[in-house]
RNA sequence: GGUGACAUAGCCAAGUUGGUAAGGCGAAGGUCUGCAAAACCUUUAUUCCCCGGUUCAAAUCCGGGUGUCACCUCCA
């Protein structure tokens, strides 16, 4: 009764616009993110994102559920415009980078997959990309055809969204101010402003470099319908959750749940998370604009991919998050801070007396599994490390505990010991001593100037001086 | 023009079935120290954008205003 009541999670679900107590289908939650489009590096708003859905995968896990994630690469074309008109983003990458859309495709999911090993995530179960996936997506939208949701014009295959009654719904759009103030020029032959496209015929005067071939002609999947092909393929048609950022719920997700929805009769997904942006001065950190920061841009400001991580847990998801550089400084000294208490635990485990850590996990649970409050979880680890009425052994226990849903890498933070330092520094440090004891203080201090130019710091306690490698 | 968010200390932020403001960073003071650093302790929002209203009680509810942002156009 207590443990039932212990676990309960609570998500917000954008579809009913509430916190819902989260109950799977069955004993592994399916999970199914939206990921990258991969024709340019993630900057870290997009990583904010896939950061988040990292968090709710380890509070599903941390809960004891099991969990089969699938994530999307993005490495087929969708346009530029939404007006299903312009160039294609991938396409428009080669021509900039000179290779070929394929080469494109590969170099940035290998750089995406490379933030994704730094920022800590847990690796999806499977990774699809839409390139191979193009029979599943002509499949649906041969039912979709079937079933007379699909009409044909010469631009492409599109969706008839006057014939999915619902389709307003999940986004809560009223369709008739969309009209009115739609500045978006619209493709001919289009019946409703809100219809997409299922397929998209090739031009005519020339050759696509990713075109296939499809019962309506050649050309290329839509911009929505991998996603319900690929998480019907991998998850079923009824996926447990569904998430992505905030910007999705207009157009992409709604688009995904008319088309899914409409083929199987059945819900597309029982919980839908969105994450909110980071803002970057007030503005938004557009992909496609000139101004965006990758996290190879922190690592050359000295913040690692750790300290993001940590500053992303200042925040709850769903609410915007203010990037700063003195934002992510303060970031900086906290994960600072928290390292070398950890570390200071590490080398000190006996002291303290023990006492009952059970209202600790408690706490944490409750703080997590109350819609992923990282904040208030956060706090919670704080008031355990900074606790008098725990033994260090067991500050340390919880705080690895808890990092199994921060993933900030606390328990790789060793003690320190003396036989990781090189002797010369010892032997410094042996010399300042020394003086010390002799009240020579200028060459006491000049010594301890040397050891901090050769990277360490000193540290005099109650029981002598100790030296720290500065990271 | 439409829609949706948000506005809490120097900074990042939590907190809305109303009950008298988490946490982190920074800053100030202190303990310790030859000094410094580290560590530890203490302090740091009579008040939550503004104006009204409801209430015994509002950051939390209602009305109005101001400002910021996002989406409607590729975008996490």
């Amino acid at each position: 009764m207590i443990e039932t009541e212990k676990k309960r999670i609570f998500l917000y679900n954008t579809r009913t616009r509430s916190k819902e107590p989260f109950v799977s289908q069955g004993d592994c939650v399916s999970l199914y993110t939206c990921g990258p489009t991969v024709y340019n590096f993630a900057h870290i708003g997009n990583l904010r994102t896939f950061l988040f859905e990292d968090i709710l995968k380890r509070t599903l896990l941390f809960n004891g559920l099991k969990v089969k994630h699938v994530m999307n690469i993005t490495d087929v074309g969708h346009l530029v415009s939404d007006a299903d008109t312009g160039d294609d983003k991938m396409e428009t990458g080669a021509v900039r980078e000179g290779k070929t859309v394929w080469d494109i495709a590969a170099f940035y999911t290998q750089a995406v997959m490379a933030d994704f090993k730094k920022l800590n995530f847990i690796p999806a179960d499977i990774y699809c990309k839409a390139t191979d996936h193009i029979a599943e997506q002509i499949n649906l939208i041969k039912t979709l055809e079937d079933k007379g949701y699909a009409y044909i014009i010469d631009d492409g295959v599109y969706f008839d969204t006057s014939k999915f009654s619902r389709y307003a719904d999940f986004a809560r759009l009223r369709i008739d101010e969309l009209e009115a103030g739609a500045r978006v020029e619209m493709v001919k032959g289009k019946r409703q402003v809100t219809d997409f496209a299922l397929w998209k015929f090739s031009p005519k005067d020339k050759q696509r470099q990713m075109e296939w071939e499809s019962p309506w002609g050649k050309g290329f999947p839509g911009w929505h319908i991998e996603c319900s092909a690929m998480a019907m393929k991998h998850l079923g048609e009824t996926p447990d959750i569904h998430c992505g950022g905030i910007d999705h719920i207009p157009v992409h997700h709604t688009n995904e749940i008319a088309q899914s929805e409409a083929a199987t009769g059945k819900p597309f997904a029982n919980f839908w998370l969105h994450g909110e942006f980071l803002v970057l001065e007030k503005e938004k950190m557009a992909k496609s604009g000139g101004n965006f920061i990758i996290l190879k841009t922190l690592e050359e400001r000295g913040i690692g991919p750790f300290v993001y991580r940590f500053f992303c847990l200042s925040a709850h998801y769903r609410a915007p998050l203010a990037f700063s550089w003195e934002a992510i400084q303060n970031a900086q000294q906290g994960y600072n801070s928290l390292v070398s208490k950890i570390s200071e635990l590490r080398n000190n485990p006996g002291l303290g007396f023990p006492t009952d850590v059970q209202p600790y996990e408690v706490e944490f649970q409750r703080e997590i599994n109350d819609d992923l409050n990282m904040p208030r979880a956060i706090a919670v680890l704080w008031k355990v490390l900074r606790s008098d009425a725990l033994q260090n052994s067991q500050k340390l226990a919880l705080a690895e505990s808890f990092d199994r849903v921060f993933g900030l890498g606390l328990g790789q933070v060793s003690g320190t010991f003396v036989s990781d330092i090189p002797a010369e520094l010892l032997q410094l440090l042996n010399e300042r001593n020394q003086a010390r004891k002799a009240k020579d203080w200028p060459l006491s201090d000049c010594l301890r100037d040397t050891i901090l130019e050769k990277g360490y710091k000193i540290i005099d306690t109650a029981t002598g001086a100790k030296l720290e490698k500065i990271t």
